[in-house]
RNA sequence: GGGCGCAUAGCUCAGCUGGUAGAGCAUCUGCCUUACAAGCAGGGGGUCAUAGGUUCGAGCCCUAUUGCGCCCACCA
């Protein structure tokens, strides 16, 4: 300690969290650099997207992450957090393409190369802007590491990794039904699919058996889709059926024959049991097109749009040839029955609308084989998931995993390192541009599209510290330790990562995966757009301030749980900040008489209750630990918070008071050094949560120069554990509540003081060396300690514990009948208590089965309860004499 | 059709391996006590969704039920 400092009168988070900020960054300390002496701790952050700003649900995962990465770093790690963002395919095409078309301009018309150029303008404004917004949520990453999905590095590493998974079989090219997005006009993987229920109705179309006047019904809620129907499906074991199968129905509209085939993927209880089977527009039919080689006929264009199977139809949107379909099978008579029905449609999940079914040539991803190391490594606790229940969703999805589509026909993301000959045909894939093919020709063109964003993300554990390149950083830093991220990602991004850690490195990409839920709004529902309900972290920490922002995020929360915003919690947060504040102000203030050092008392200068808070904060330090090594952040914030209000603010400080106002007294300096000691170690115990305002106080404290963020984690040491004095003062306190409690219920006014005359053996020296914070703390103006119950005043109130009994002279009591009924009811409450452990104590069962310690412990309760009954019930007689 | 989560004080939520139910907010009473009225002191308020079971002992473990929410899945 140097020259003292004073805070400021108010506490004023936009003060200085800033400039606090701002200090760190040129201080460096957010820099890890490998260091043998130190075990590294590593956080890739799941970077946000380019596309827009933070929300809620950024300031949750960001503030997990920080805390993490605080206090490994205090802890005495090489901490690590890498930050960077996603160039978000699909998502941020989509916004530029929308922008674009205000400006009245189509991507299309652009071309390729300029709408690059603009793509990148815009990574440049929102990548920044995003990054700014992180910083102002008092993240400590390594800003010099930040990372781009499509940095050069990155691409680098995706166009190496399709290359290998390409040489090695796991990537291949080939026809198959995709997911089609005709609004982003894309395909999406199965993951990119999102299914939302619509209703609609479910036609019965009936077909005519050819040669018969007999008619076959199918249900559908597809009717223009039959102009492409290449047969008609029945169970095999449907007995209705049966005799039908092998023969042919005229498909109406178009005339043709198409069979009746049998398949077991029917469901003989639904619709009609007969199903129509269009091999083009529906992943079943396809399977079952391929199974019974069945024609494929396409009756979309490329723009979903009506094809020309039936000209009169060409062009037409889908929903207007449904009703024209729809109408003219009436016409025709061959609609039966029309059904309200309720189903699921699959939805694109950037954009929400109707995804199609559609047969086409795309890059896959061969899933298999990369999805069996990635489970075992699950199963065997190498990664483990936090909460453990998000690992059966994760086994779910991989144990049925199909392969993964990766090709977007888009424009921005990483293409395709696969070139084609126009001469030959040949499909070369390579990182680098061949000069010619095989066959000799130069003419040679690279594929068109691009890869799904996930490919990279997928990527991003190793590819951020320099993976191919055997470099130091990927060496020392890789694998990371914790992956912190929010349940809907899982399949997109955590388990994709997992079987490319395991398959490009070798090695498993991070060890916990710590799963958060949702913010929702305070009615609890999702925050979303359309909803307008969003909340905006940045105007809650102008409003609250940084720290207030983290504290309700992590307060009274639960690993994997959702949260539910309320302004509440802010205000609750910013109360503790500023109780934070004052209890540093008044601790400043009373040590701004110390020149230089606060010497360290000897163990024999500390009085009873330095060593009771010492004490209490050694054990905090170590539960903290615990907690905190389970990622029970909420929990270790919740007891750092009792502390610092409840025992810190609330006793310790009202309890040194006498001590500091007296300068004559001795032991003033012993309770500067305490204070000051106390106040530091909270700070530090809480600066992962909250770390402005503790750093604002700590190099007050402390040093202009010293920061918190590199000060030592607090840690339980066994000599300052004080067990006697532990319970002493909790035995001080317990009385001191007692006599507040009785005062309140006699209506005596806190100015108006009395004499304390205490009955105890045991604690007689305690007593006395209590005196001065007892007379404060219990309002009392004289205290007297006696071993023997004797010259009691007639007009006293007795406040009675285990160990001790208290008797205060009050005026106020006149009537004895009084004092007799309040001594009966509380009497009444120790019988209560004390006939729940008789009951145990005399419970043959309990005292066979129930641990030693359990039994004791109980036994000393129940001798507390009689102490206390005998010396209520002795007073009662006392007053009735 | 499978799987998961939640149900605890008026409200929002904690509650670690089973050992007498906690916090914040709200509420009631008394205090402007020289760190803090964004505060201090004290109080009231809970058959831990329901029904069984295991156990000496269950908010916690098991089974079933009800209500709400979520995820997965190719019933057209």
């Amino acid at each position: 300690m140097c020259k003292k400092h004073k805070l400021s009168e108010k506490f004023e988070p936009q003060q200085f969290e800033d400039r606090i900020y701002q200090n760190w960054l040129e201080k460096g300390y957010f820099k890890a650099e490998p260091d043998e002496n130190k075990k590294p701790y590593t956080i890739v952050i799941p970077p946000p997207n380019i596309t827009g700003k933070l929300h809620m649900g950024h300031a949750l995962d960001e503030t997990l992450q920080d805390i993490l990465i605080r206090y490994k770093r205090m802890a005495g790690y090489n901490s690590l957090w890498i930050p960077g963002t996603d160039h978000a395919a699909i998502a941020t095409e989509a916004k530029i393409v929308e922008k674009l078309k205000k400006e009245g301009i189509s991507k299309e018309e652009l071309g390729r190369e300029k709408f690059l150029e603009y793509a990148w303008e815009w990574k440049k404004e929102f990548g920044g802007a995003i990054v700014s917004q992180i910083k102002k949520l008092g993240c400590s990453c390594d800003w010099d590491r930040e990372r781009f999905t499509m940095d050069e590095g990155l691409t680098k590493a995706v166009q190496k990794v399709f290359v290998d998974l390409y040489n090695k079989g796991l990537i291949y090219k080939g026809k198959k039904m995709i997911n089609w997005c005709p609004t982003c006009k894309t395909s999406i993987s199965d993951a990119e699919v999102e299914f939302e229920e619509e209703t609609t109705c479910l036609w019965h179309i009936r077909y005519q058996i050819t040669g018969t006047d007999k008619y076959i019904t199918v249900a559908t809620t597809r009717p223009e889709t039959m102009l492409g129907d290449t047969a008609i499906a029945v169970h095999p074991d449907d007995n209705r059926y049966k005799n039908l199968v092998g023969k042919t129905a005229i498909l109406p509209i178009m005339n043709k024959e198409i069979p009746i085939i049998a398949d077991e993927f029917v469901e003989k209880d639904f619709g009609t049991g007969c199903v129509k089977i269009t091999p083009a527009h529906d992943n079943n039919d396809y399977q079952a097109g391929l199974k019974h080689n069945l024609e494929i006929i396409e009756v979309f264009d490329e723009n979903f749009k009506m094809g020309n199977l039936v000209p009169e139809y060409k062009g037409m949107d889908l929903l207007e040839a449904r009703e024209k379909i729809v109408e003219k099978l009436k016409e025709l008579g061959n609609l039966v029955k029309v059904e309200n029905y309720v189903h699921n449609v699959g939805k694109c999940y950037r954009c929400h609308n109707t995804v199609e079914p559609k047969i086409s040539e795309q890059w896959f991803v061969k899933m298999k084989p990369l999805a069996e190391p990635a489970i075992k490594v699950v199963r065997e606790g190498k990664i483990k998931f936090i909460p453990e229940r998000f690992d059966k969703i994760y086994y779910n999805w991989m144990e049925n995993i199909q392969d993964w589509c990766i090709s977007r026909q888009l424009w921005w993301g990483h293409r395709i390192p696969a070139y084609y000959c126009k001469e030959c045909g040949e499909i070369i894939v390579s990182e680098s541009t061949p000069e010619r093919c095989k066959c000799g020709s130069k003419n040679i063109y690279q594929d068109e599209d691009t890869l799904d964003t996930w490919f990279s993300s997928a990527l991003w554990p190793f590819s951020t510290l320099g993976w191919p390149e055997k470099i130091k950083d990927f060496e020392y830093f890789y694998p990371t330790n914790t992956l912190v991220t929010g349940y809907d990602i899982i399949f997109f991004w955590v388990a994709r990562m997992i079987f490319s850690g395991i398959e490009h490195t070798g090695k498993i990409p991070f060890d916990t995966v710590f799963i958060h839920g949702i913010i929702r709004d305070s009615q609890g529902r999702k925050m979303s757009k359309s909803l307008g309900n969003g909340v905006d972290p940045l105007e809650v920490i102008a409003k609250y301030g940084t720290d207030a922002l983290r504290f309700s995020v992590i307060m009274g929360t639960s690993p994997g749980n959702d949260i539910r915003y309320t302004e509440e919690k802010l205000d609750a947060a910013k109360n503790f900040a500023n109780k934070i504040w004052n209890a540093a102000k008044f601790v400043l203030m009373n040590l701004e008489d110390i020149e230089d050092k606060i010497e360290t008392p000897k163990i024999e200068e500390l009085k009873v209750e330095d060593k009771w808070i010492l004490s209490t904060i050694n054990s905090l330090a170590k539960e903290v630990e615990t907690n905190l090594e389970k990622f029970e952040l909420g929990i270790a914030l919740e007891k750092i918070y009792n502390f610092i209000w409840d025992e810190f603010c609330d006793w310790y400080i009202e309890i040194v008071k006498p001590r500091l106002y007296n300068k004559e007294d001795n032991s003033r300096k012993v309770a500067q050094y305490v204070l000051n000691k106390i106040l530091g170690d909270a700070l530090k115990l809480l600066h992962p949560f909250m770390p402005f305002v503790t750093e604002e106080i700590y190099m007050k404290l402390y040093n202009e120069d010293e920061t918190i963020m590199r000060a030592e984690y607090p840690r339980y040491k066994e000599e300052l554990e004080f067990k006697k004095e532990e319970e002493s003062i909790t035995q001080i306190k317990e009385v001191i509540i007692g006599i507040r409690n009785v005062r309140t219920q006699m209506n005596v006014h806190p100015a108006k003081k009395s004499k304390l005359i205490f009955i105890t053996n045991k604690y007689k020296e305690f007593i006395n060396e209590a005196k001065e914070f007892i007379k404060k703390l219990g309002f009392a103006n004289e205290i007297q300690v006696q071993n023997e119950k004797v010259n009691i005043p007639k007009n006293a109130v007795s406040v009675v514990t285990a160990q001790m009994e208290v008797y205060i002279p009050l005026e106020e009591l006149v009537d004895a009948k009084e004092e007799i009924e309040r001594l009966e009811k509380e009497k009444t409450k120790v019988l209560i208590e004390k006939e729940k452990t008789d009951k145990m104590l005399s419970n043959p069962g309990f005292l066979a089965k129930a641990p030693a310690t359990k039994v004791e412990e109980e036994k000393i309760k129940l001798a507390k309860f009689n102490e206390m009954i005998e010396n209520i019930e002795s007073r009662i007689k006392s007053l009735n004499n």
